[in-house]
RNA sequence: UGGGGCGUCGCCAAGUGGUAAGGCAACGGAUUUUGAUUCCGUCAUUCCCAGGUUCGAAUCCUGGCGCCCCAA
C-alpha cells in the first residue's frame, strides 16, 4: 500500500514511517512547513526540523518530499486563532490545525501524490466495528492525544492510520535508538504546532497590539494594571503581578470590550468553579450524534483526567452538566467527549456556567 | 513640631542581644503538540541613616530623616 507519512524531525513521526516500511509497504515522507516566520533571536527551527526529517528519511530508506501550506494555516488556523482572541476567548489552535491542516490540506495533498492513505506520530487508535470508523484512546495513557484529533470525523479516518497508538512513548524511543535513528532522544515539540514555543504575551501582541487596562477584584477593588486583557486565560496565576497579603491570585474573568481583567484570591476560590458549561461547534466522530440527554465522560483541557458529565441539548448547541465542580472551564478551548476509551467528537466551550441553573447573559464577563 | 505608633527584599510579613523565617510577585527549570495549571529552583553579607553600648545589635542607647494616628 503506498502511504505517505507526516515527518516533522521528531522521532514519533519517524518511528511511524519506519514501522510501516518493516511492514512492507510503499512509503513517502513528507514535510510541511507551515509557518514562515523566525523565532526571536532570528533562528528558524523548521531548517533543523527539516535537516532532521531527512537525516531520518535517509536512515530509514524512504524518500522524502516537502510541502508548504503557509497560506493554509494562516487563513484557516492562525486568522481564527488571532480573531478568537480578540473576542476574548482563549482558542486551541492546534484541534484546528489537525482538522484544517493535517487531516485536509496535507491528506489531500497525498491523495493527489497517489496515496491511498496518511499517517501520523499520533498517540490514538482507529478500530473499525460495525461499517463506522471510531476513533480510540492510545494504549499510552499518558501519551493520549485523541483531544487534538476531536475534530476528525469518518472521511479522515478511513484515510489514516495511526502506528503508534498501540506503543508507548518509551518503546517508541526504543524502536528509535535499535534502528539508529539520531532523533531517538529528541526532546518533544511543545507550544502551537508549527510556531513552537514562544512568549506567549509578546508573540499575541506582535498580531494583536493591546491597551493597558485595570485588574478588579470581582467586588470592584483595583488591584493593578494588565496590558491587555485580552492576552491573558481563565485561571492563569502569572503575568498579573499582584504581590502583597496571602495567597496567589487568578484570572477569574475578563470583560475585553472594557479591557478590564477580573482576579481572585486563591487557587481554590469559588469563582473558579462551574458545575456546567455551553458547548457549540459540535462535531461527532461517528455518523450519528448521540441521544441526549446522555451520561458521558469530557475533558476541558489536553491531559485532564475524563469527567462524568450529562449531555443535554441546548438550543443549538449543548449543554454539558458535570457531576464534579470543575476548575477554570475557558470559553474557547475544547470540550471533548468520551465513552470509556472511544472519543465520540468535540466542540468549542462558549460559556462556562458558575452553579446549575445561572446562566450569564454576557459572553463576554466570562463570570458573574 | 503636644501625645502616641511605625520604618526588615518590588509587595505582605516573622524575628525584641547570638549572627535575617515564610508568603506574594519576579526570574529560571521540569511537566506539556493550544492557552493555562502544577511542580522544582533562584531571589536581603543585610534590616531608614549616623554615632554609641557589647565578645556579639535588625533587636539596647543617642541624634537625625521619613511615614501614620490622635489632639490642638
Amino acid at each position: 500500500m503506498k502511504i505517505i507519512v507526516g515527518i516533522s524531525g521528531g522521532v514519533d513521526s519517524a518511528v511511524t514511517a519506519l514501522l510501516l516500511k518493516r511492514e512492507g509497504h510503499d512509503v513517502t515522507g513528507l514535510f510541511m512547513k507551515n509557518w514562515e516566520e523566525d523565532d526571536a533571536d532570528g533562528h528558524c527551527s523548521a531548517e533543523d526540523d527539516l535537516k532532521m526529517a531527512r537525516t531520518v528519511c535517509e536512515a530509514i530508506g524512504i524518500p522524502l518530499k516537502t510541502v508548504n501550506f503557509s497560506t493554509e494555516y494562516w487563513d484557516r488556523v492562525f486568522s481564527y486563532f488571532l480573531a478568537e482572541y480578540q473576542a476574548g476567548r482563549t482558542p486551541n489552535p492546534d484541534v484546528l490545525c489537525n482538522k484544517e491542516i493535517k487531516f485536509k490540506a496535507f491528506l489531500e495533498h497525498a491523495l493527489t501524490l497517489g496515496a491511498e492513505c496518511i499517517a501520523t506520530g499520533h498517540y490514538a487508535r482507529v478500530r473499525h466495528d460495525g461499517g463506522q470508523h471510531r476513533l480510540l484512546k492510545a494504549c499510552d495513557a499518558n501519551k493520549d492525544q485523541t483531544y487534538f484529533l476531536c475534530l476528525l470525523g469518518q472521511k479522515e479516518l478511513t484515510r489514516t492510520l495511526f502506528p503508534l497508538g498501540e506503543l508507548t512513548k518509551p518503546q517508541v524511543r526504543t524502536l528509535a535508538h535499535e534502528a539508529g535513528l539520531p532523533n531517538f532522544d529528541r526532546r518533544d515539540s511543545t507550544g502551537i504546532c508549527f510556531i513552537g514555543e514562544r512568549d506567549f504575551k509578546s508573540f499575541l501582541g506582535r498580531y494583536l497590539p493591546a491597551q493597558p487596562g485595570e485588574i478588579r477584584t470581582l467586588a470592584g477593588a483595583p488591584k493593578g494594571k494588565h496590558d491587555g486583557a485580552m492576552y491573558y486565560t481563565i485561571g492563569q496565576r502569572h503575568g498579573l503581578g499582584i504581590g502583597g497579603e496571602g495567597e496567589a491570585w487568578y484570572v477569574v474573568g475578563k470583560d475585553v470590550p472594557h479591557n478590564i481583567l477580573y482576579v481572585e484570591q486563591g487557587e481554590h476560590h469559588p469563582a473558579l468553579y462551574s458545575e456546567a458549561l455551553i458547548a457549540r461547534q459540535l462535531h461527532w466522530i461517528g455518523a450519528d450524534a448521540p441521544r441526549l440527554p446522555r451520561k458521558l465522560h469530557a475533558k476541558t483541557r489536553y491531559r485532564q483526567p475524563d469527567q462524568d458529565c450529562c449531555l443535554t441539548a441546548q438550543g443549538d448547541g449543548l449543554r454539558v452538566e458535570f457531576d464534579a465542580p470543575q476548575r477554570a472551564i475557558t470559553p474557547g478551548q475544547s470540550v471533548v467527549f468520551y465513552d470509556g476509551d472511544e472519543c465520540l467528537g468535540g466542540g468549542v466551550i462558549e460559556l462556562a456556567i458558575a452553579s446549575k441553573g445561572t446562566l450569564s447573559s454576557d459572553a463576554h464577563t466570562v463570570r458573574i
